[in-house]
DNA sequence: AGCACGCCGACT
DNA sequence: GTCGGCGTGCTC
């Protein structure tokens, strides 16, 4: 009888491939193995078995191939790993290719290089890579530290958690900041492990630096694995082989991706900052979101999940409400910090009685050189890198545009060059303007960089740091801002989104938000969700044991409600009030989206089919189609885009849409001039 | 997504 | 004459 095996392959086509597989390979064959196979013209491919069984394909023509070699002799992709990349093909209407690229490191799906010390064939896996193999930048803690003592808030808090696992897998810690939830994370992790079971802790990128993982190390030393996206590959592929092995990490910390490492005997998943954006990736597919996808894993699994935040999103909140979820909250602050002051200072109104000095209000001001004097710290933020976002010309108007996306360049200062947020294009910037000659180009806007300048001229015996994308390219780098602005070697740091991320600074009493308002006028529905959780966050970064700090909070909007939220700290009245919106307009929680995108490198193409994709929405689903129209940045890298959006109510048979959704993409491409056309799918998009 | 094939334009 | 642009089709 003839062997098959259904092959995962690293592309974006639907469905598996199915190759023979010759009987001295069969024998040793898994699913979830690694293989090599004959892909196209003259191409091999590293796919992974899904399945082995002794059915021929239905279809007729095609030419089955023949599985050239296998790579392991042990799966390297576990038996529920395989199932939960099949749920996300199908939530997140990718194919499975798309998942398995990026589940695995890149290492793991080269084919790999002939290992002299072993025979062919047999390479994979991990020596047991006898002793215990070097981890050079993981290990080196303290081994097994003692837990932090806890308040009788965080004990009461504990209780209620696992009171709320009785009946529910996952459980929401709506924790206010500085209320402690990383000594709660250790007590539950402590106990899960002193269990037998292994725990996933996910973070937001910019949150995992050494700053926890020194202290997580302190008390779990070995036992704890990182996973970060600026480690190598290498260091990746290892810690997957490590998971498989007879003594893997207990704890894995680790990002977005990290959700699709194998556990053997995962117990707990805890997702801090659930509310965070980042756990959604955009691009390309799968555009998961780490947190659904971290739960439908545990659920696999029959593991607890600990989602912690100060801050829900409206859809873990929502969740939570309606009993879907367990409820804890913890609203007392860890050692009596009190909360930071924030005052809302009205630029609009200060311009007007020319009292404004640059970017900075007179309050500002103030407070920073009482900060300073104090030898205390202030952090800055502004939520764009660079130096000006708009260049234009005095004289004719001219501003440079990229020549492949429709957003205007950034004039960075640093290197002199003008770059694209979106697809990385630079020039330098010209000496004179290209269209009238005229040398008078001016900066428009505030990014980082120019901040960090106004701050030396204004505070010429300040030390000065900038930490955003420019500054932090490597893990290095990121770590030494870190260090220094925690030594107290830094008095002002200035940054984007990063400074506003789970560090603590003892030493940090004023926190300026130069201005909420690019933040504010967002023209999507989560506007005033993602301000508040933005706002709330740079907040807390003010002012912790000892002092309390104060937060100037600058915005030419200054009678916004949602502002007094902010300074009340009122997630309640932001959530009562936004929900109501959010009813009235149908949009999530109480609806699905899915944005539908068309991408062409024509742009008459890509209109032509975006009309005809929305017409054929609308046969079936009517008035749920919205569109199309042009995404906030209509071209990117030299490719036209157009977007739908499908609210979809709950009731509506999900499944059966995504059927149709996938239907109509497919008939859609068929049709000769959209051939060389991209349509995809954003599920759930943030 | 890659990759090959094949068909027109402006060069040595 | 031919190098090379990209439009088209295919991958078990």
């Amino acid at each position: 009888m003839v062997t098959y095996a259904d092959i995962i392959l690293p592309v974006p086509l639907q469905g598996l491939f199915t190759y023979t597989l010759p009987d001295h390979l069969a024998s040793q064959a898994q699913a979830g193995c690694r293989v090599i196979v004959p892909f196209g013209n003259k191409r091999t491919a590293t796919g992974i078995i899904a399945r082995i069984h002794q059915t021929p394909p239905a279809d007729p023509s095609i030419v089955v191939k023949e599985v050239v070699e296998m790579v392991d002799a042990h799966p390297v992709i576990l038996p529920h790993q395989l199932s939960l990349w099949q749920w996300m093909a199908d939530y997140y209407l990718c194919s499975i290719g798309e998942v398995f690229k990026a589940a695995v490191p890149g290492k793991l799906k080269e084919r790999p290089t002939p290992d002299p010390s072993r025979k062919g064939g047999e390479s994979s896996g991990f020596k047991e890579d006898d002793t215990a193999p070097a981890f050079p930048s993981l290990t080196g803690g303290v081994r097994g530290g003692s837990l932090p003592l806890l308040s009788p808030a965080q004990s009461t808090a504990i209780d209620s958690i696992r009171m709320a696992w009785r009946e529910h897998a996952v459980c929401l810690l709506h924790g206010v900041t500085s209320s402690g939830k990383t000594e709660i994370y250790m007590h539950l992790i402590a106990e899960a492990i002193s269990q037998g079971q292994q725990v996933l802790y996910l973070l937001p990128e910019i949150v995992l630096t050494s700053q926890l993982t020194d202290r997580l190390q302190t008390v779990f030393g070995e036992r704890l694995g990182v996973y970060h996206s600026k480690f190598t590959d290498k260091v990746r592929a290892e810690v997957w082989q490590r998971q498989l092995t007879s003594a893997p990490y207990d704890i894995i910390v680790g990002v977005r991706s990290s959700v699709f490492l194998p556990f053997q005997r995962l117990g707990l998943v805890i997702v801090d900052e659930e509310h965070e954006v980042n756990f959604k990736q955009q691009d390309p597919a799968p555009r998961y979101h780490a947190r659904n996808v971290a739960i439908m894993m545990a659920a696999r699994a029959g593991a607890r999940v600990l989602l912690g935040t100060a801050t829900p999103s409206f859809e873990s909140y929502y969740n939570a409400r309606t009993g879907k979820y367990g409820l804890v909250r913890l609203s007392e602050r860890f050692g009596q910090v009190a909360l930071p002051e924030v005052e809302i200072v009205d630029t609009k109104e200060l311009r007007r009685k020319r009292l404004m000095r640059g970017v900075f209000s007179p309050p500002l001001l103030e407070r920073m050189n009482q900060s300073l004097s104090a030898g205390q710290q202030v952090i800055l933020f502004q939520n764009l890198r660079g130096y000006a976002p708009h260049i234009t010309c005095h004289v004719c108007g001219w501003v440079p545009r990229c020549p492949h996306c429709d957003v205007s360049l950034v004039k960075h200062a640093a290197d002199g060059r003008m770059t694209c947020h979106y697809c990385g294009w630079s020039t330098s910037i010209p000496e004179q303007c290209p269209n009238c000659g005229d040398t008078q180009l001016r900066s428009h806007g505030y990014g980082t960089e120019r901040i960090e300048d106004e701050v030396r001229k204004v505070f010429p015996e300040a030390r000065v740091a900038r930490m955003d994308m420019d500054t932090t390219r490597t893990r290095r780098a990121y770590e030494d801002i870190i260090k220094r602005f925690a030594r107290g070697e830094t008095d002002i740091l200035v940054g984007t989104q990063m400074v506003t991320k789970g560090l603590d600074f003892e030493n940090v009493s004023v926190v300026g938000i130069l201005s909420a308002d690019t933040l504010l006028n967002q023209s999507d529905f989560r506007a005033y969700e993602r301000s508040f959780q933005m706002l709330s966050q740079v907040a807390g970064r003010a002012g912790r044991r000892s002092q309390r700090g104060h937060v100037l909070l600058q915005t030419m909007s200054a009678h916004l409600p949602l502002l007094q939220q902010v300074v009340t700290d009122d997630f309640e009245a932001m959530y009562r009030e936004q929900m109501a919106e959010r009813r009235n307009f149908a949009y999530p929680p109480f609806t699905r989206l899915i944005f539908v995108y068309v991408r062409h490198r024509h742009q008459a193409d890509v209109e032509l089919l975006a009309r005809e994709a929305a017409l054929r929405l609308r046969q079936v689903l009517g008035t749920r189609v919205l569109g199309p129209d042009e995404p906030p940045v209509a071209r990117i890298a030299g490719q036209y885009l157009r977007r739908m959006m499908l609210k979809l109510e709950p009731q509506l048979p999900l499944g059966r849409v995504k059927a149709m959704l996938r239907q109509v993409r497919q008939e859609l491409l068929t049709i000769k001039t959209f051939t060389s056309a991209h349509i995809y799918f954003d599920v759930d998009p943030l």
